[in-house]
DNA sequence: TATTGTTTCCGTATGGCCTACGGAAATGGG
DNA sequence: CCCATTTCCGTAGGCCATACGGAAACAATA
């Protein structure tokens, strides 16, 4: 599966759509079945359960009774109802400005990765180009403002942005990976690296991987806890250190 | 589109394929028209020039004149193809041990940016559940082995390689979306950002985005250069400050 | 009430995809 | 020449997104 986006459709109307636009009450015509927010509602609701691979217009469609084609109605396409679900998803954030601007910015990957972990599917939608709408917005947002109060330069502000929204969309979407799999192949995460035994067993060639041999032959390996926890202390170890390396760089 | 990734086939066969077990020459039987190597190179060629959506099993075979079903023969299915398309692609880094640690590093960076680049699509690819062949394994040795030279506690290197490797893929990936959308949507990658027009002139707002108008008005967001320089700029600058943090976390 | 304009609903059809199945074709050894 | 073995691949089934066009519902109007 390739990282789902947008398609080339308007804009503008993608745009109206994420910023729910008024919906120009219609005082004439057929009442709609459903709403803009209840497709987006169920489509969720399905990606949530089954992942974004189950997540097809016609299983929307019947998770709301309703014929396929009436989502076209309020929808323009598939690629643009993942746009409002993955906005949708993170105006959860419920971002709350206090602390040290370190503070806010670990609140921020935290509150980003209870997102990613709520919602899976949300590793398989590409921020890069993230969709336009409040909840990217203002995210965005906080993490500028927060940048801003760190005392860096207004240009540096931009670029560590970049970094750090980066760092985290990735962070969230590698924690999320071990879950993900499991829903996927009904397989437990941790039993992939189980698997890995294989590559250990039959093709890990000491001579080739010296390093791992002796990192492995000092215990640097042995990991205490789930395969999750490891996984997300790696990436506060990150967070931190990228943070450090940005505040050092303001002297 | 979803990060595409290994199905749950079988482990055994799919490393076996990655690592080129001898193909066990078989002294009976019909002679194949194509081999291993054949499909994958061919798959490369179609993901390179039209993307990772346009590389379907059809459309390799048609490439290598060959029935679609043939394809079978050789490879179990789509997701291990995609595996193997993702290692090879990786060896293609050719990784030179010179320097200091940080300078190899920035080497691996360069590097596999290089191969995001050339091959645009593996930003479509997880890496973080990666195919273990050789392409990935003797990156992630190249990786510990600078990591250990700094002088960090081997527990250490192996936390310090993970957010290290997460960071590097994404900013890689990021670097290479510009790219794939133009290929996909044959829109030029800063004519999107021109669309983004739309959201300043018609949804921005300046009460509820205090800090980014003020960066704005500071001229924060006067790029020089094109946009992906710009990008390029910020990843650099976030891998820096993350060596920074790795190298200050040792004191 | 009947008509008309407007809007939504949705059945059908097209063209794409992956891949299970099973038979046809090729090959080299006996 | 036969035949076990291996590869090739046509067919078909089951998904998918979505273009099209007509049916259905509704409000205002006649």
């Amino acid at each position: 599966m390739a990282a789902e986006r947008s398609g080339g459709g308007d804009p503008a109307r993608t745009l109206a759509l994420l910023w729910r636009t008024p919906p120009e009450p219609k005082a004439v015509g057929r009442k709609p079945k459903v709403s803009v927010d209840q497709i987006v509602a169920a489509a969720i609701a399905v990606a949530d359960r089954e992942g974004l691979g189950a997540m097809s217009m016609a299983r929307v469609a019947q998770e709301l009774s309703v014929g396929t084609m009436s989502l076209y109605t309020h929808v323009p396409g598939k690629a643009e109802l993942i746009d409002l679900m993955a906005d949708t998803v993170l105006q959860e954030r419920d971002l709350t400005p206090d602390g040290t601007w370190r503070e806010r910015i670990k609140h921020y990957a935290d509150r980003t990765r209870a997102v990613y972990q709520a919602h899976p599917w949300m590793r398989d939608v590409s921020m890069v180009r993230p969709p336009l709408g409040p909840g990217l917005m203002d995210g965005q947002e906080f993490v500028l403002a927060a940048l801003a109060d760190s005392g860096l330069e207004p240009r540096q502000v931009t670029i560590a942005h970049v970094a750090v929204e980066g760092f985290v969309h990735g962070a969230a979407a590698s924690e999320v990976d071990d879950r993900q799999l499991e829903v996927v192949t009904g397989e437990s995460g941790d039993s992939w690296w189980g698997s890995r035994q294989l590559f250990w067993d039959d093709y890990f060639d000491v001579e080739r991987y010296p390093t791992m041999t002796s990192l492995w032959n000092a215990g640097a390996y042995d990991i205490e806890g789930t395969l999750a926890d490891s996984v997300r202390k790696s990436f506060d170890y990150g967070l931190e250190k990228l943070l450090d390396g940005i505040e050092g760089g303001m002297r």
